[in-house]
DNA sequence: ATTATAATGTTACAAAATAACACAACGATG
DNA sequence: CATCGTTGTGTTATTTTGTAACATTATAAT
């Protein structure tokens, strides 16, 4: 796990990367400026600044399906993150797989679109939580 | 293209259903309820519950990047939808990619994970706009 | 030291989505 | 045909999520 230090983060992107390391789930830009309040963060936009700048860096990533954002599992990756979500339960798994990458890297080629940001997010339910019941 | 009648529209579903038709891109609900005052429509929720009923009858997506939606390509898929979005012109184009919607499966059994609803939303260049210049 | 760049603080605002409640239309069933 | 459950509608207010604009402060490099 890369630190404030080996990452160069200023206070405010210490302070978001530390909440978000520390959550076992996504959480929102919202809920992230609640608890930061505590250490003097007062404005949503100190948030979400923070925010874009630790997915510059690409230690952050958004999920645009649940409007939250996670830490990056996975140190180095060329490829595209794949994010698995129970919608029961909440968890939320991060995984690379190069043949899906692939796949993504083909179907943009047929029509010569150059892939630059390939979200990949999959609802459903988690081995613990079972099938929907409804 | 199925019109109002096979698809037993109710008048909010029907009006929703012919602008997402008609437009050539993914429209956000508050842009689709400019566009159908003229018809009468006063409030947002006329418009996401209309939105709701044409998802369930899956002949409309949800782009979850893009906060649009756009009416579904393609009749009859088992298959998860793929978009390919140009962040340059807004042009969005619907794929089905049998391959990859295996990858997902697969990738989803691996952890016991009950792949529902997948979402996959390729952010890029198309052909005609070229790679990024800046 | 100075200067360009990046980060911060703050107020106000815009955009996207939902809650709650009352009423109307429709279709099946007796 | 009556009535009853379901689905759809209308409306007001509110919540949630994300930005604009502008002034100030820290940081690192030459």
């Amino acid at each position: 796990m890369r630190d404030r230090q080996q990452l160069k983060l200023s206070k405010n992107q210490a302070l978001v990367y530390e909440a978000l390391s520390q959550a076992s789930k996504p959480i929102g830009a919202y809920d992230l400026l609640d608890q930061l309040k505590a250490h003097g963060l007062k404005a949503p936009l100190q948030i979400y600044r923070a925010l874009d700048s630790l997915i510059e860096l690409k230690v952050v990533h958004r999920l645009e399906s649940l409007n939250a954002w996670t830490i990056c599992c996975d140190a180095d990756h060329d490829a595209a993150p794949i994010f698995v979500i129970c919608d029961d339960c909440g968890d939320v798994k991060e995984h690379i797989d190069k043949r899906l990458n692939r796949n993504i890297e083909n179907i943009s080629k047929k029509s010569g679109f150059i892939a630059e940001r390939p979200i990949v997010e999959i609802h459903g339910r988690c081995e613990d939580c079972g099938p929907k019941t409804n």
